[in-house]
DNA sequence: CGCTGCGTTGAGCTTCTTCAACGATCGTGG
DNA sequence: CCACGATCGTTGAAGAAGCTCAACGCAGCG
């Protein structure tokens, strides 16, 4: 069946056998999210976690004046809202589709009677959480001790990386999202991308990215060079 | 034996067996960190964790003109370093004792091996990360989204929530290094003190502060007010 | 055709950092 | 017991980075 067949696709899941996948798929809701609709608002009950079949999500916090801050954007195959199982408490920030989207559901409950009972199901959890405060030690470095040329530039090196090294690249969000991920706003983005590109370190066209001084990039990453 | 008390006394090990307790402490080694001594350095090989037992340490990381942001401080009970054994890659952040410390060390692999055998220290050991992963995404909201006062605020109303509320709070690390905490730097934190002792928020004696005005530091930790 | 969302640019301003100097406290060694 | 240095904290003046506000261009789409 399809939906145990995507189960078991899913890295999460990598290692179970197939009487596991199943009594996942017993638990499990597909669900279908437009292109810009609310999956969940913090502050919600958090009555389980969610794994990204096909699109995007990203999952934000929202300051007092509207300001917004992405935490993470996940794509195929990616889980997220783990944290609301293991600590029962309401989800912790938001999360909303950035494209249509088809996203599985695993209630709270069953999902952690199948973690007692398969230890490998817990390791991967495990991993899966430890990566993702890897992240967030990495997000946290970048707002707090570089500036934002510091942080584009290891981001475009990122996305470099993630895209096997091409100097080529493709902003898969608008410039508005990444300016909201890299913890700043728009405006200065904009400016910077500008700036960036009459000096010679890349080249833009659109979403369009050239990547043309790579080593300038990776200083500016280190911090031991300003625009 | 003493070892074994205090591992069973320990929260992460909440309700392990006396023999499950006794494989802990066949695993574990018992260090002494001096004041100011560093336990690990960022990029050092991950090879297993720690818990605090008595003392308190910092997780921080350092920018290349030498800033500091502290990630977290860890005291009596608490584990850290958890990444590196479920990811398998270096440490992310370094690590140093900020007082006289005493700390358990637990391997990576002989730690593994009990983990796949104890769904239930599975569990603990999940609700343990995310709860640290939910305390990252409010560090991460408060860097990028709220201004230092805001962050400030925040703080002193969690210090006395963990002191049941009371009024009279202590600061339990110098100033310097909780400026390092809040992501800023002494001087920013001492002229944001003494403003708010100004506006009769609060009162400061050296590491003692009074809250006079609770519901104006909670406004100002929501961001609906300035200083 | 006009609307709407996205991106860019400019001017001014706020916040925070930097650099420098100084004061207080504390532990140590003479 | 006092003097000294080290650490910590405070304060001032100047500067830099990024944000706000406002205006405008441009593309896609109904």
């Amino acid at each position: 069946m399809e939906i145990t067949r995507l189960i078991a696709s899913t890295p999460l899941f990598e290692g179970l056998s197939q009487d596991q996948c199943d009594e996942l798929a017993m638990i499990v809701t597909d669900q279908e999210f437009k292109k810009g609709q609310t999956i969940f608002s913090e502050g919600d009950d958090g009555v389980g976690f969610y794994v990204v079949v096909s699109g995007m999500v990203k999952i934000y916090k929202l300051s007092y004046e509207g300001k917004e801050q992405i935490l993470h954007i996940f794509g195929e195959g990616e889980p997220f809202a783990e944290v609301a199982v293991f600590t029962g408490t309401p989800y912790p920030a938001h999360a909303l589709a950035l494209e249509k989207s088809r996203i599985f559901f695993f209630p709270r409950n069953a999902f952690v009677g199948l973690i007692m009972k398969n230890p490998s199901l817990a390791m991967n959890m495990l991993a899966s959480l430890s990566l993702r405060l890897k992240r967030f030690a990495h997000l946290i470095e970048d707002l707090s001790l570089k500036e934002v040329p510091g942080r584009l530039a290891t981001h475009l090196l990122l996305l470099s990386r993630q895209q096997q090294g091409s100097e080529d690249l493709q902003l898969q969000i608008p410039k508005s999202q990444l300016a909201s991920l890299l913890g700043t706003i728009p405006e200065t983005l904009s400016r910077i991308l500008t700036k960036m590109s009459k000096q010679g370190l890349i080249e833009i066209n659109g979403a369009n990215i050239r990547i043309q001084a790579r080593d300038e990039l990776e200083e500016l990453a280190e911090g031991g060079r300003r625009l």
